[in-house]
RNA sequence: CGGGGUGUGGCGCAGCCUGGCAGCGCACUUGCUUUGGGAGCAAGGAGUCGGAGGUUCAAAUCCUCUCACCCCGACCA
């Protein structure tokens, strides 16, 4: 492709609206161009990226079995209404109403589309396996898109469906699956890691995700892993090992009620009290769809609200308003404690179970009782609802610590059982002749996400290095002179002769000062760039740079496409 | 949804406080010169100052309302 004849607009400057680097790559190096907030145009340049990436999704889901299919973006609101999932994604969900007022759906996801789709025609356990999938467009109703295409309220994905007749055919479908996305990520040059994670309004069994990490401020997700062995998750998902500490071999104390006039927080009580976070234990009352629960987590620890919304198994979860809490404990927020408190569900993170001599809210303004134990109280259900922390011990090898990275999410697979074939009544016959509901799975990859994470990944201070199985061109010529008619020739023959060597081919015909030249071409990242010049010309050669190190060759003008394509080869 | 910020030519910004000719850099067009890391000179085109209302002799500037976008938080299949 000539540059003058598609479209490459390039920015000098940093755009203002862009955060981080990748963003700001997308914009500069003419990639993308937003419509309105989270919603972008993919140009030329861009296009090319996808389309690569996109086929080798294609070929390695094909590879694995998988069968393509387009789904509809538009749904109608009753599939989702079925599966429950009307109310909970609730605002999350892209909706509009048509001219007869019917509720329409931009679908973020197509468990309940496919699901219809099958029902009734796929119903013997001869016709699975069965893995379909698609490359499409999704939309999502975002509170706060960013990051350009890392949070887009459109955005491309590919995602599978696979029906089985049990959950061991779920786990051979859910592991081939798994395989195909290391195969993928890793034709795409990222170092992906796989990590457990959190089900989310997904529902389900089990899901993963695969992470990008990066050591930028790009990261969207924090993942802990054991340094030791595989362990690795999501903040959302991750444990850890509970340690008993020092104090709980000290002798049992009597509690006693102490005035705390004005101390609300953890730092104020303890700073006040001269002990450690640790020695306090808060209590947290929600509202779990309407429900006052009381949380009680050790002092220095924060809470995991995703944990907790799963353990009490509700849609809507919200720290409780003064109001309510005035109602609960009799006191300002800030002063509540297990001792007492009636009415309400106590969850206590299992930690509590190995403290002694604590400090507690009192129920009661400016008060807090010290030493209390755990006779002094009763807790209706013990749950891990801790954040992990890095530092922490392995919960898998009960050894190695745990390391927090950050990540960027590109795929995620589900194991989801029979929520979906349920809902909507998507039933095989079993060879007994028995009808059951087929068990299914779940697996996304986005696309245009996974295009910004490989400029989050791969990129320097000029601009962006494209892995060269999805870089938008293999090649990038430049003719330091266009004016010049043999610079201009050898520059041309090379051109053909890389793209009759079935190469893509970028050669920038502009009539541009070098510079500018040379820095949109750092700036775009194709990998290998040749630059066609004077000063080469007079010893007839050419010099072949390498975009990733900067490395310079000079090659003979008549071997510079074969040597080209050599170097190609071991790049 | 809470808090903060910004809307001025395609992009980046100044001007606003203290009302009085709408500016700068880059980009763009034309000409000449220049050509190995973002050229020089000359000439030129391009802006309802986000929108509506108000105050005033006069509004980019002050007031009210509103819309959009960005950031922090909440949220996040």
């Amino acid at each position: 492709m000539r540059w003058t004849k598609t479209y490459i607009p390039t920015l000098r400057e940093d755009p203002a609206d862009a955060v981080i680097d990748s963003h700001k790559l997308l914009l500069r190096a003419g990639l993308v161009r937003q419509l309105t907030a989270g919603v972008y145009n993919y140009l030329p340049l861009m296009q090319k990226v996808l389309l690569k990436i996109t086929q080798i999704v294609r070929e390695e889901m094909d590879a694995s079995g998988a069968i393509e299919v387009t789904m509809p973006v538009l749904h109608p609101a009753e599939i989702w209404q079925k599966s429950g999932r009307w109310e909970v994604l609730g605002k999350e969900q892209m909706r509009m109403k048509d001219r007869h007022l019917r509720d329409l759906v931009l679908g973020a996801t197509h468990e309940e589309v496919i699901t219809s789709m099958v029902r009734g025609e796929l119903k013997s356990y001869r016709q699975v396996p069965l893995n379909m999938y698609q490359i499409q467009v999704k939309f999502r109703d975002e509170p706060r898109p960013r990051f350009g295409l890392m949070r887009g309220r459109e955005f491309i994905m590919k995602d599978a469906y696979t029906f089985d007749v049990d959950e061991a055919g779920l786990k051979v479908a859910y592991d081939k699956m798994a395989d195909a996305y290391f195969k993928i990520f890793n034709r795409c040059g990222f170092q992906i890691k796989m990590v457990e994670s959190d089900v989310g309004a997904m529902g389900g069994t089990g899901a993963h995700e695969f992470m990008v990490l990066v050591d930028t401020a790009g990261g969207e997700e924090v993942i802990l892993a054991c340094e030791r062995c595989e362990y690795a998750a999501n903040i959302e998902r991750a444990t850890s090992l509970v340690m008993s500490d020092e104090s709980s071999r000290e002798a049992k104390k009597e509690k006693a009620l102490v005035y705390t006039p004005n101390m609300k927080t953890v730092e104020e009580v303890t700073g006040f009290l001269k002990v450690g976070p640790e020695k306090l234990v808060k209590t947290l009352l929600y509202q779990a769809d309407g429900e006052t629960v009381a949380a009680m987590i050790r002092g220095d620890r924060d809470i995991n609200e995703v944990k907790l919304k799963n353990h009490l198994r509700c849609l809507e979860l919200e720290m409780s308003p003064p109001d309510i809490v005035m109602k609960v404990t009799g006191a300002l927020v800030g002063y509540a404690g297990p001792i007492g408190l009636s009415g309400v569900r106590i969850v206590a993170d299992p930690e509590i179970k190995t403290m002694v001599n604590f400090v507690v809210g009192a129920n009661k303004d400016d008060s807090h009782i010290i030493n209390t134990n755990l006779e002094d109280f009763k807790i209706d259900e013990v749950c891990e609802i801790r954040k992990a922390e890095a530092g922490e011990i392995c919960p898998r090898c009960n050894q190695g610590r745990l390391k927090a990275y950050s990540g960027i999410e590109v795929g995620n697979i589900f194991m989801l059982g029979t929520k979906y074939s349920d809902a909507l009544d998507a039933k095989f016959v079993d060879a007994e002749g028995n009808e059951r509901p087929f068990v299914m799975g779940s697996y996304g990859i986005g696309i245009t996400r996974t295009a910004q994470a490989a400029i989050e990944a791969f990129h320097d201070e000029k601009g962006i290095i494209w892995p060269k199985t999805i870089a938008p061109y293999d090649f990038h010529i430049i003719p330091i002179n266009i004016e010049d008619e043999q610079q201009k020739k050898v520059s041309f023959d090379l051109y053909e002769q890389l793209q009759n060597l079935g190469f893509d081919v970028l050669i920038d015909d502009r009539d541009e000062r070098p510079g500018v030249k040379f820095n949109d071409a750092d700036l775009i990242g194709i990998p290998i760039r040749i630059s066609v010049g004077e000063r080469g010309l007079k010893e007839g050669a050419v010099e072949i740079v390498i975009r990733r190190t900067m490395e310079v060759e000079k090659a003979p003008v008549e071997k510079a496409a074969s040597r080209a394509a050599e170097i190609w080869e071991i790049l």
